[in-house]
DNA sequence: TAATATTTTTAGGCTAACCTAAATTATTTT
DNA sequence: AAAATAATTTAGGTTAGCCTAAAAATATTA
């Protein structure tokens, strides 16, 4: 339960939350490919990982990884230092959403519990980072709230973005140059059957743009809330 | 010139600037008191310094080491990462004077220069630290003003406190309870020939205080500023 | 089911930074 | 100059985290 936790164990129990919120483990070849680091070398911080008292993970050859309760917390507490921070240095520092990923992922691992809590008080206690992801709460509770990949969305429907999936700098530019952003309405006209193509229209701007099915896969949106 | 610099150099030219800085080559010794490190593997870091391309110190056997411009230049853009972010803590996240060093010196090897500009504004550009430490420019040049250990003020003579040398957070909470702190003037009534004790009067609280010579030699003051 | 492809594991290496202990060399003090 | 102190060297270790190449295990496809 002490600080024991390199900055390159907290990436892997980062990448392992993320990988396994789809239900299944944590693949080998899917955590090398995330962290870019070797399968070889997966392996071997996987064994670690499961050794270490308590262990982090629950890992069984061939078959991927697990977060144990421990490893679980241990990465919402680094999940929650992420989002604080780029949170923070939006809102704070004027910093632009296409900036902070980098910034974030250099300070997630060394400020301490009381720069956590002074910037979560700063913010007025936050519940979602500039892209819509969820903040972890203080007690390591991940909020849940409804949200459907935009492709989902029926023809005709209207939803809110919530969430934009992607730390690619160059796509938060382009998205935030249509108008893509947390919070924004739109609604879906079309959804192409052959290159899977959506056509949403954006009421508050006016426009109606094209998105392609590797873009709005990564837009998540709310459609339970009506206008 | 790019950024290959490990958290362990940075500490080593950091640690060598500051003792340099009194005009002697920084010793082994020093450097193993300072850093917590064996003598042994000083002499292999200084080694290493000295043969990096460019070399960032002077190294002579039994004689030291001083920083070379390329090493002086590293070591003071750490020094001004560290004293904006003592800076920042205090003014911007209501951290006390006494709880910053820590917390500086994790963030200082991991702020990018856009970090260190957009909190150099949000601050105004400081030019002193909360312990009154100058901060480097952005240009890396260290301001000098004049100061003076409190010791060697004449008795009767009038200062003003510009900066208190420690980290130590005990020491600086009780320095802050006497009213010790930077922009204080006091006055000089008595100095003990037997004990260093001196024997100063804080006009703006209206207090004697009697500081031993360990506390007041890390007191420096400016007086060539009249009241 | 056999062949092929993919994934995982093993084995052996590397770098950065530190450590200890003992022997040697410089420098400083007496 | 001798003694004491400080610094260096040598030799051998440690931990963390990565690497490659080849072997082994598992999955997929024909």
């Amino acid at each position: 339960m002490s600080k024991v936790l390199t900055e390159a164990i907290e990436n892997y129990l980062k990448a392992i939350y993320e990988l396994t919120s789809a239900g299944r483990p944590a693949t080998t070849s899917s955590l090398s490919e995330r962290l870019n680091i070797k399968p070889a070398s997966v392996t071997g911080m996987l064994q670690h990982l499961a050794g270490l008292q308590p262990p982090l993970v629950e890992y069984s050859k061939h078959r991927g990884a697990t977060l144990t309760p421990a490893g679980e917390r241990a990465a919402l507490e680094v999940i929650r230092h992420h989002r604080l921070i780029e949170t923070y240095l939006v809102e704070a520092l004027g910093y632009s959403w296409d900036e902070v990923h980098e910034e974030a992922c250099r300070l997630e691992h060394v400020i301490s519990e009381a720069f956590e809590q002074r910037i979560a008080a700063a913010l007025g206690h936050p519940k979602r980072d500039p892209h819509g992801d969820p903040i972890p709460t203080i007690e390591l509770v991940m909020p849940a709230e409804p949200e459907f990949p935009l492709p989902d969305v029926e023809i005709g429907a209207s939803a809110v973005v919530r969430r934009v999936k992607t730390s690619n700098p160059a796509l938060l530019r382009h998205l935030k140059g249509l108008g893509i952003v947390p919070g924004v309405r739109l609604s879906v006209q079309a959804h192409s059957e052959f290159d899977g193509n959506l056509t949403v229209f954006l009421p508050e701007r006016n426009t109606t743009l094209v998105l392609g099915e590797a873009i709005s896969e990564l837009i998540f949106v709310d459609f339970t809330e009506k206008e």
